[in-house]
DNA sequence: TCTGGGGTCCTAGGACCC
DNA sequence: TCTGGGGTCCTAGGACCC
């Protein structure tokens, strides 16, 4: 006999602040509010449950939090001890399931099915897990159980924080009348905008919509995506098969700005960081990808795929530059300047010449400098700027 | 309100090939 | 003459998520 599939997701709740306000214990039951520092450029990465009280809430300008909360606590991101606190909730979630997929540093999927036997019913097991990632990680989380992984993902959502849901078999369908066509995950603004636009902006007129007329109204993907989504059912997400990823830096300038010698530096040091993440996991690209951000935030891209793979920071830089040159418009300053690699393969087999260019003795070299920095328990690349490059070009 | 940084996936058009 | 069909790769931009 099979087992019904059983899937979890849990989720940190306001998870940056509450490693803030475990490790500060003065800061509990306080507006803690994790991001850019007041006065700076920047926007709020989380904030606890009482800031939210405010009206504050992630990925809110911070000049504006400020404005709803100036009396909050205000501290700037420790990804670092964040991460330690992830590793530790991810050991323990590993106990209960075999198959958990990070979703991202504070979120994970899990398949339960047929762990019954195991642990008792999904309900018991996720109370044991809840108490057990807050009594060894110290932090709350919010677990969603259902029949399949999408479902799950929006249970967690649904009592949070420090919530438990768990949607039955049957219920697929009532549940996303309960969370709501605006609530539904992958359904963002853009699209209630079209929908509502088009008078299609219930779950009831949506699902008189055949999955063909929703396909060609909204596009191939969107529109099964849509149709099979308001019906609960699974719309493939988290899926484990390995792809090409992509690996990137970007940074916002504190004022605007159309010095050259302030963006090419930047771009330098973004590089570095940039290939020594892709010296770190062993990868290997040949398309190289600029970002890059206007005064008025209009945002623009591009990129360029060489026929050989990228060896070394130096390359990279040298590639990003000439794109930004041919692209950029220098009577209008720059906001954000960003790099990266797109189409980022797994490194194995990566060939060695038998007469190495240039860019390739400078990788090496790189490679050799990250791996002391590695040993060293360093893994932070020097800032290319102190290494005495000589940062000023002409155009 | 004055808007970070890191990603994923999709689309549409063009180049090129058979 | 007036025009195939399919495939792959590349590119820029957009929607969305955490």
């Amino acid at each position: 006999m099979s087992s019904a599939p059983v899937f979890f997701h849990v989720d940190l709740d306001a998870f940056f602040a509450s490693v803030e306000q475990m490790d500060n214990p003065g800061y509990k039951g306080q507006p803690v509010i994790v991001g850019a520092a007041p006065g700076h450029r920047g926007v709020v990465s989380a904030c606890s449950y009482e800031a939210r009280k405010f009206g504050v809430h992630s990925a809110m300008p911070i000049s504006e939090a400020f404005r709803r909360c100036p009396q909050g606590i205000y501290l700037p991101v420790r990804m670092s001890r964040y991460a330690e606190i992830s590793g530790v909730v991810m050991g323990i979630l590993g106990r209960f399931s075999p198959d958990v997929r990070p979703i991202s540093i504070d979120e994970a999927s899990l398949d339960m099915t047929g762990t019954g036997l195991l642990f008792g019913p999904p309900w018991q097991t996720a109370e044991n897990l809840k108490s057990e990632v807050l009594e060894r990680a110290g932090v709350p989380l919010s677990v969603g159980i259902a029949p399949n992984r999408f479902l799950a993902k929006m249970a967690s959502d649904f009592k949070k924080p420090n919530g438990l849901y768990e949607v039955l078999p049957g219920q697929e369908e009532s549940f996303v009348e309960a969370v709501g066509l605006p609530k539904l995950w992958g359904l963002g603004k853009k699209t209630m905008e079209r929908l509502h636009a088009i008078c299609l902006d219930t779950l009831p007129r949506l699902r008189q919509m055949s999955e063909d007329a929703l396909k060609s109204l909204m596009g191939e993907a969107a529109g099964k995506f849509l149709y099979n989504a308001i019906r609960g059912r699974d719309i493939g997400m988290y899926s484990d098969t390995a792809k090409s990823h992509s690996i990137s830096h970007e940074t916002t300038f504190p004022e605007d700005t159309a010095d050259w010698e302030i963006i090419s530096l930047s771009l330098l040091d973004l590089s570095h960081q940039v290939m020594y993440r892709l010296f770190a996991e062993d990868g290997k690209s040949r398309t190289v990808s600029i970002k890059y951000r206007y005064s008025d935030f209009s945002t623009f891209s591009c990129q360029n795929t060489l026929s050989h793979f990228v060896l070394s920071a130096e390359e990279l830089y040298k590639t990003g530059l000439d794109l930004i040159k041919a692209k950029w418009n220098p009577r209008i300053p720059l906001r954000l300047i960003g790099i990266g690699f797109d189409k980022v393969q797994s490194g194995e087999g990566s060939q060695k010449e038998l007469f190495p260019t240039a860019y390739e003795r400078k990788g090496l070299v790189e490679k050799a400098v990250f791996n002391m920095q590695k040993k060293a328990g360093d893994a932070t690349p020097v800032k290319a700027s102190l290494l005495g490059h000589p940062g000023k070009r002409k155009m």
